[in-house]
DNA sequence: CGAAAAATCCCCTTTTCCGGTGATTTTTTG
DNA sequence: CAAAAAATCACCGGAAAAGGGGATTTTTCG
């Protein structure tokens, strides 16, 4: 069963939605918020599988909404929603975790088609920028390996600029096991030197 | 295990939270202080990962002692703490290394979920969150020094993993000449090392 | 044109990183 | 409990970066 929850303050869209939704047995509706502090709100109390998420909201805009709520709930998939085709924001909304986008007038078939996609995991994208996005997310959601906690935090030491010595120190280990954690992280991101592991740790938002 | 100790000068909220977390296995319960300089005490002799800290605190506010533990104790993750809105404050403490805040009357779910976030080396915000989070995000952006295209070409290959004589040979120019581009930026945006010069540069998207 | 900024090149010393190769202890987990 | 994973500690040698110094040439722009 997918909890499926909308965010746009068209309450046409909504309807309309809520309606061509209504007979699909796997789809409830878990409820719709039309600003961008509702949809925060509501998932403080509850949960849902997918959010369709326009991309204009009267008190912020869906690409920062997104990097919120991914951050706060990364199991929720992203759908964006646009009116035309908003290339540029698209775009954004997929490097903060969305996991593609639909246009409002698609037909229903296409609509359950992206949500069914989304929720297994996949990338849809309706329109033409489809093709030209289509790179992003492979790169972007590629499996990463899991880091433990001490290594998180040798990480976030690391970028901010501190030696294996200062780690050391303020972690109250030696310096030998900073550099074996640096070590391992380089090894683990398959990068070449610390400059590459901040990167790609940030990339990936692992800092 | 996570090992949380809070600062509050409010018994009622160090009993609630402590009841509240009775039962969570991967919580371990590292102590509380009711002042700054308790705490201050406290990290003297002992560690914690997470600190919920309340912003008004008898002898010193939750921000001069954010920026003081984070200074002593950079691999402590700090949650704000407060029992209402405080917007202002919240931003200094997230300027100062706060990982986000939480109000003080979130549900036990909010709780967790907030203190496993931020753990994990997420940000966290409750109520306006939205709000918070666009601050956060404008103080984050604050005016950077204009880099060369030559500079951005070096920084560029820095982040890739790079050193100095493959850069040189990438860009027919010599070793020293991109290493003085390397010093530059590092003078430039005011950072330690290299690492730290990809993270600025990523956080203020120069990469 | 002329000054300022950018880009280039060179050397030296100290510190840190990187790669490899071990190991033991603690914690998690099946 | 036993196996696996995480965390810890240690040494070595070569490579690279950090920090300092100075210098010239090219480009940009008022």
């Amino acid at each position: 069963m997918i909890r499926l929850f909308i965010v746009d303050d068209h309450p046409v869209v909504i309807e309309g939605i809520h309606s061509l939704l209504q007979n699909e047995r796997d789809i409830e509706w878990a409820g719709h918020a039309m600003n961008g502090q509702s949809c925060l709100g509501f998932f403080m109390n509850n949960t849902a599988n997918i959010i369709l998420m326009d991309i204009n909201l009267p008190d912020m805009n869906g690409v920062d909404l997104c990097a919120v709520m991914k951050e706060k709930y990364p199991g929720v998939f992203i759908l964006g929603l646009s009116t035309f085709d908003q290339g540029l924001y698209i775009k954004k909304m997929m490097e903060n975790g969305a996991s593609g986008y639909i246009l409002k007038n698609s037909p229903k078939e296409e609509l359950l088609n992206a949500i069914h996609t989304v929720c297994d995991g996949g990338i849809y994208f309706s329109g033409e920028a489809g093709e030209a996005l289509k790179h992003y997310q492979r790169s972007e959601q590629k499996e990463m390996p899991v880091l433990s906690r001490r290594e998180k935090e040798v990480l976030a030491l690391i970028a901010e600029g501190f030696t294996n010595p200062e780690i050391a120190e303020r972690l109250f280990i030696s310096q030998f096991t900073v550099d074996s954690h640096r070590k391992n992280l380089i090894a683990k991101l398959n990068v070449k030197n610390t400059a590459s592991l901040v990167k790609v740790a940030m990339d990936h938002k692992l800092i």
